[in-house]
DNA sequence: GTTTGCATGTAAACGGTTACATGATTGG
DNA sequence: CCAATCATGTAACCGTTTACATGCAAAC
């Protein structure tokens, strides 16, 4: 999904800056489905103001910059609704530990376990991250998609602690 | 995982070329978790041959373009291994399946359960592709890889065979 | 006294995809 | 007869990241 549309998403759930728009999506828990950089954020609203799917109104702030606060219009929301019944482009999940582990035969041992180590302290990580947000006051959808990313954590782990043994246990065939 | 280095790590099984680095991806049982297009592997190769990570035997064909077969050299080996034992990127899951759930509350609910079986039946046809493939002639890298596959994709469709109630039974306020 | 949070934006660079160009052979 | 396989490569385009520019206030 492009920055566009995941501006859009948010700006249904209520009005928001463009500063605010990327917190809501680092601290809601989907921060591994869907990411976004401000570089990306901010011309994306210019661009749908332009376009008229969504109003600005500046907030004069003293000492700062004027807070923009961005409003989804009905326009946009409908252009919203019409990407999602459109045929979704395919997930893809680019995972450079999975690459390196296929060539785990070519590096130190002791390297590869600390991968693992690594991997799953990150997972544990994002695990930990998804459980200390509550339920409550969510959508339907938005509890559905936290499920989800839990089940598949967890499954994740499970795998890595029960068969990480079978690339640990090769004989080192190391770099030269 | 940039296209160069998984351009790299593929030669480390042998040569080949830019078609058959392509196929090999594709075939492989990995990709989902990494890809390339021609137009990325053909400039890379060339890129990594004048680098000198990498040597080209050109092979000529009738009526078809020169077979251009790569070779890793030992700069190159050093230079694949080196990658790997740097810090990794972060894996990136994106998936416009997830994001579009998050808002399945402005969906009419009969798309949404569509949507679910589309995203489904892509799974499990991942899955099937898995399965298709001996784990023969594997190395443990490899095999580790398509068992944690496995894996991710029997846990995501247990979750949403088991979970999915729970996103089509809302009423259906859909766009106007 | 330094980091974090608030707040916006631009420009250059990057990596990649898509479409195009070419063209014979084989299988359905 | 048409689609797929083999086989390479270029060029335009696209979306995004990274770095830069600015700057105060509050928390640690």
């Amino acid at each position: 999904m492009d920055v566009r549309t995941i501006c859009l998403g948010i700006l249904t759930r209520g009005d928001a800056t463009g500063y605010e728009i990327k917190k809501l999506f680092e601290e809601g828990g989907y921060e591994h489905f869907v990411e976004a950089s401000f570089g990306s954020i901010y011309p994306a609203l210019s661009r749908l103001t332009d376009e008229g799917f969504v109003s600005v109104r500046s907030e004069a702030q003293e000492k700062r910059p004027d807070r923009k606060v961005y409003s989804i219009t009905p326009v946009g929301r409908s252009a919203f609704v019409a990407t999602l019944l459109k045929p979704l482009p395919e997930d893809r999940h680019r995972s450079p530990f999975v690459f390196a582990m296929l060539f785990a035969d070519l590096l130190p041992q002791a390297h590869v376990s600390a991968m693992v180590d690594h991997y799953i302290g990150q997972v544990e990580e994002k695990l930990a991250h998804l459980n200390s947000h509550s339920d409550a006051s969510k959508s339907d959808g938005e509890r559905f998609v936290m499920d989800y990313g839990r089940t598949v954590y967890e499954a994740t782990l499970n795998f890595l602690r029960t068969h990480r043994a079978e690339i640990e246990n090769q004989p080192a065939q190391a770099a030269e």
